[in-house]
DNA sequence: TTAATTTAGGACTGTTCCAGTACTCAATAA
DNA sequence: TTATTGAGTACTGGAACAGTCCTAAATTAA
């Protein structure tokens, strides 16, 4: 069961791909050459991510793609909704009452949790931490974030 | 983007139906009534639940279903997988090599905290606690999980 | 102005996988 | 024995995914 379908995890690939020249302005061309992806579908899930905030567009010669913010300030949840859409566990999640069972199902109240504690673990974990120059922070096993982390037990 | 398929979503709902009666042995068609989904993917479910270790069938005449192990030591983890399979974020986390680009991917090494953060998501919460008598301990704001078994008590 | 470049926005197609059903075989209790 | 119940497998329709292609619009350079 994978959760992530190919072209999510590519999106973030190419996202990762920008943070690690931020100030750059790449064609998507240029970005399926470096991340080895076909042209076509690196072109198309730019336009999604453009399309959901996550990069901005310049049209034209020269034209091309960057980051909307830092890349400390993009989230992978954002990078992934962008291309598969609003995340969420369950049917009910994200598009409300549409299943039919909604009205009697007994476990539909408990998935919140879940959800939660899922959506927290793709909302902590940001573009900057994607590419390999984070890999050293890793490997000296700092930590991770200075900032709020630790966030295993939901405490809402 | 939903992450669980229907099946395992229903999956879900048949083992915490059996979990509300431990004890009680039910045979498909009548779990299939008290869950009001069709007969026939319970009795495919109940088959994968089977296989995967967390639900114990007897055959023959009187025969049906319960729980392997006390509903407190089911995680919603297992039950998850016994259907879709195991879970990981991306291809390279359950697949391992198959994905062509794990030589030279760099978000691949990044993957695994993501991957962890769900899978502990998934693993932390049991079927017991997702049965309708647990709703009550979330109203109260009582701690999700005093212990392994001491949620019987009645709170004051 | 003209031409070249580059993204925006759909439309299209083949394939895969999900969801549901049906059938036969094996095991068990009355 | 015989009815009951799960095990195992095979099958099908349909939806969603993955990938490609084309035309229009915007921008820059000649
Ligand atoms: S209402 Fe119940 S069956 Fe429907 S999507 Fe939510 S949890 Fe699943
Ligand atoms: S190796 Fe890279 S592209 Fe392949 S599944 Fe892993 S993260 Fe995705």
């Amino acid at each position: 069961m994978i959760i992530l379908s190919k072209l999510a995890d590519y999106g973030v690939i190419i996202a990762t791909q920008l943070a690690t020249q931020p100030e750059r302005q790449a064609n998507a061309a240029t970005l399926a050459e470096e991340t080895r992806l076909p042209r076509t579908t690196v072109a198309k899930l730019l336009k999604a991510l453009a399309h959901g905030g996550v990069v901005t567009a310049s049209r034209g010669a020269s034209g091309g793609y960057r980051l909307a913010r830092p890349a400390e300030a993009i989230s992978i949840a954002e990078v992934v909704a962008a291309i598969d859409g609003a995340i969420g566990v369950t049917q009910c999640s994200i598009h409300g009452p549409d299943c039919t069972r909604t009205t009697f199902c007994s476990t539909k109240p408990h998935w919140k949790r879940i959800n939660d504690a899922v959506g927290t673990a793709l909302a902590a974990m940001t573009l900057a931490e994607m590419t390999p120059a984070n890999l050293f922070a890793q490997w000296l096993k700092l930590p991770p974030k200075p900032g709020p982390t630790e966030g295993q037990g939901a405490a809402p």
